[in-house]
DNA sequence: TTGACATATCGAATAGTATCGATATAAGAT
DNA sequence: ATCTTATATCGATACTATTCGATATGTCAA
């Protein structure tokens, strides 16, 4: 929906923990064993991981956490639904596929 | 040949004026029509394009450019080719390649 | 060998980013 | 209403990037 602004996406991409963060989300139920273990049965947030669990892999402090996580949403690269007092970040593929069609077609 | 280092890449990509250069280069006959005027004519350097003629066309200081162009090349996204006095500049498909794969395989 | 030109490097000023601990906000449980 | 827990925001400090003008280096020509 957003449009691409690739300088802030390009800004996000250039960090090692963030970068981290983008490729765990590629496979959630394997990097982050507690997933969603706060959400009922019946509610699920397709590849979504919640603060909480993504601050304890990285080794930074929670705000810090939260500032990466609201800058790469900003950038697009995130999406967050909120679920009670969890906030749940998952990749934002639409836009990593026009990075990828960016990088090959326009750059 | 050079080990890709995607954080440096994507920090130098993380500039409008660095990313127009990468782009102008595509075409560079095109984008810089006094593309090496300087070089005899069985000489030839594909794809490059001096300094000056850079510098020219981007609307900053010799040495901010002169910058720009050997942080892109550390990065591997140009590589530098001297003849003379000049330093042509042109695009390194090889590793845009690369971060492409980048971004479609491991991000 | 001196002068002119192209490019690179240096040093400085300013702006932007990283990162923290502390505090604010918001939701859930008692 | 109060307490706890999750997340977001704030303010401070340290570090990195941007950009410049000045100077150094390298090459060519007279």
């Amino acid at each position: 929906m957003e449009n691409l602004n690739v300088i802030d996406v390009f800004k996000a991409l250039s960090n090692e923990t963030r970068l981290n963060i983008l490729k765990w989300l590629r496979e959630p139920e394997k990097n982050f064993p507690a997933q969603q273990a706060h959400l009922p049965k019946e509610v699920s947030i397709e590849g979504g991981v919640c603060v909480g669990d993504i601050q304890e892999k990285v080794n930074l402090s929670q705000s810090t956490v939260s500032h990466y996580l609201s800058l790469m949403q900003k950038a697009g690269l995130l999406e967050a639904v909120r679920y009670g007092q969890w906030t749940y970040y998952r990749r934002n593929e639409e836009t990593l596929a026009k990075v990828a069609k960016f990088i090959n077609e326009e750059i």
